[in-house]
DNA sequence: CTGCTGCATTATCAAATTGTTACCAAAAAC
DNA sequence: GTTTTTGGTAACAATTTGATAATGCAGCAG
């Protein structure tokens, strides 16, 4: 009977690899899975976003060129989204365009890599990329108010002790909030970051979640800015 | 039929040897034996990971040239494998070859040995690559959790004494989440990490292992994260 | 070779939970 | 005082998971 054993215990990390050339994909996917990485790939930008919330890559590398949704507008919406706020992203460029580079990482990439893709400078960039967002990944991630704790890595909400159970956009929501405190969310922001750019949901639902976190968590730690958004604050 | 040698009090290590030519696994088997390590062999890549996957070796020594399946062919499928992702792999090269010797080290051999090879070569780079991927084989790796045990060597769950049997899957599936108590580990994260990269399986596959495990143990320290995945947990 | 046996996976349906909307009342803004 | 915006409630829709049985497959004994 086999033992199973070491394959899951430290991993290096996980990377989402976004391009639509399936040869290019094919080629880095190989040399990075053998290097122990968890890979997965998209071949367009909303592709790229929808696996990367399911996957939580630690680190995306992201074509710029691509058809359904460019690099640049790909990095701008995942920006935006709280879990990919820290996320490693690397552009990868044709050569032809030096100033898309440019603008890459003004935008938010954290390097970006010239084609065709050389294996060893690939390894040594992500290495260098994934370095430096390292999160303890023995540590939990998580945000503390006074009583209140929120843990994103358990993804569970302590108040004085007792565990709050919240359903997944409220927990979402919540965190966002909690992420900058005293801050105000426009109601748009949180639409965008929590629901996503292409998810379309009516005026209310916003307002029922915010309800139902207020009601589960007993006192009121969300503030209500009229004609504006919400913000978290601690009293 | 790998020939074990059962008993071997502290083994150093195990090693399969691939090459197709008998005089050199010979020469090699005999040097190794001699040093207190298990040995097992095979002629080409074929019957080399099959073999490996019976015999799991700590080390596989890999001839590049030839029949059925060359080396370079056979380390790529071995480490898409994640039971083999961290084993370590010597390639046996003809120096005639150059070229494919740089190519080996960059798919993901962790050295190379140059034919013909030197008994007293040999045994310092085995000693190398063994040692970089040390695992405290004389101690049992297990987790404990009050009443419940998980050992990864015995392959076996004891809740208050009692053995329980898992199956391989079931066995992978808990070890995984209880590898880190309370964190979350999302349904995807769990795919690749249990069934691998490439493996396709449909969505309610984890949670009927889920549910296996839950009914073999009796008491349920999953908890289901709904949305998000499952983690394990004391109560 | 044949028929077991146990495991992994899928199919299907039920149950539970979660997310969204509709509607109206309440509060704030103008 | 009207208009706009948000809160509360409940209904509804959608999603997700649990339970169960069935299928396919590989190993193995005879």
């Amino acid at each position: 009977m086999p033992d199973l054993e070491e394959h899951m215990e430290v991993l290096p990390g996980k990377i989402l690899i976004v391009d639509d050339e399936p040869d290019i994909v094919e080629f880095i996917s190989y040399n990075l899975k053998g290097k122990g990485y968890l890979i997965s790939t998209a071949r367009d930008g909303v592709e790229a976003i929808r696996k990367a919330k399911d996957f939580r890559p630690d680190l995306i590398l992201l074509d710029i060129m691509m058809p359904n949704k460019d690099g640049i507008q790909t990095i701008k919406e995942l920006r935006v989204m709280p879990e990919f706020e820290e996320t490693a992203i690397i552009f990868l460029t044709a050569l032809s365009d030096e100033k898309s580079e440019i603008e890459g990482l003004k935008i938010g990439a954290d390097d970006y890599i010239a084609k065709p893709i050389k294996p060893e400078l690939l390894a040594t960039r992500i290495r260098t990329a994934l370095r430096r967002f390292r999160k303890d990944d023995d540590q939990d991630q998580k945000l503390t108010f006074g009583e209140l704790e929120i843990n994103k890595t358990k993804f569970t909400v302590t108040y004085k002790g007792n565990e709050i159970i919240l359903a997944k956009k409220e927990f979402e929501l919540l965190s966002l909030l909690a992420s900058k405190p005293g801050r105000v969310f426009l109601r748009n922001e949180i639409l965008q970051r929590v629901w996503g750019t292409d998810v379309i949901v009516g005026d209310r639902t916003i307002d029922v979640h915010i309800r139902k976190i207020r009601q589960k968590i007993g006192i009121d730690l969300i503030t209500t800015v009229k004609g504006v958004g919400y913000k978290f604050e601690m009293v």
